[in-house]
DNA sequence: TTCTCTGCAAACGCTTTGCACGGAT
DNA sequence: ATCCGTGCAAAGCGTTTGCAGAGAA
């Protein structure tokens, strides 16, 4: 079963086994991170969720994705300083951002080091692969000029 | 020539070469940078120059290094939400950043994707490769325990 | 009731911006 | 006189915190 095809039940019960109380908010935010693509912003959250839900408050959604990463329900995507974007913690893959566009992609790598636990005698909990430069389709408007 | 072999002329035309003007203030947070191995904020930038600069202010530090970054000069590490870090634009490589200590390593790593300079289709500008974890400073101090 | 979740408002911390002063040419 | 770099003060912006009210058990 993939993500994409889980139901609310579904979703609920992989927030108990989380130990996560699952409240309406945290059910909301929970699928939508999950059945997106994208790599929201809270921003994004925010203003794609309120449209449903119109009391919901930003703060919640800081206060849930906390709570997610804490669990290790998301991860929290650093790319570029302020935002962070978030990303439904599954197998280690890399990002790339579009300077031109600011779309962010998955890229899916797979490299021996990725898998190992230990580097340089450092214990590793955390992968994080990203880059940056412009993606296909900006390439293709570009030549198209 | 190592770049902590330069001495203050060498640095003068390395910032000339890149079309800054090589002004005292910008010599120094540039020899700073290069010099330490640190991978220094903004903070830790002011408060060990400004010892010795007493007049110098956080806006020129962050002047200096945006400046820097538009030319290539140094790049902006971002490992967590919030504060940037930089680093010396050299050789790509990966960063280890210490959860308990919150130390910041360089790794060397040399994945076969690294010499690419395209994936997937996009064009790929710019790299970057951390990990987080505990270290191993840190794990000694946890087996004395 | 009691405990947790929610969400408004205010605070916070890093970074940027506006602007005037000062130094160099 | 002109131009650019500097740095103070204030604004900006994403995120966190304080706290009171709502809701579940």
């Amino acid at each position: 079963m993939t993500f994409h095809e889980m139901n609310m039940d579904d979703l609920k019960n992989s927030l108990q086994k989380e130990g996560v109380n699952p409240s309406f908010q945290r059910l909301k935010i929970y699928e939508y991170v999950l059945k997106t693509r994208v790599h929201p912003t809270v921003d994004k959250i925010y203003s794609d969720l309120s449209k449903k839900i119109p009391t919901l408050s930003k703060t919640t959604i800081y206060n849930t994705l906390n709570l997610f990463q804490e669990k290790n329900i998301v991860a929290g995507l650093t790319i570029e300083g302020k935002k962070v974007r978030y990303d439904a913690a599954v197998k280690p893959h890399a990002h790339f951002k579009c300077t031109a566009c600011g779309e962010l992609y998955d890229i899916p790598v797979d490299f021996p080091v990725l898998s190992s636990d230990s580097v340089s005698g450092h214990r590793v909990t955390e992968m994080h692969f990203y880059l940056k430069g412009v993606c296909r389709s900006c390439l293709g408007v570009q030549t198209q000029v």
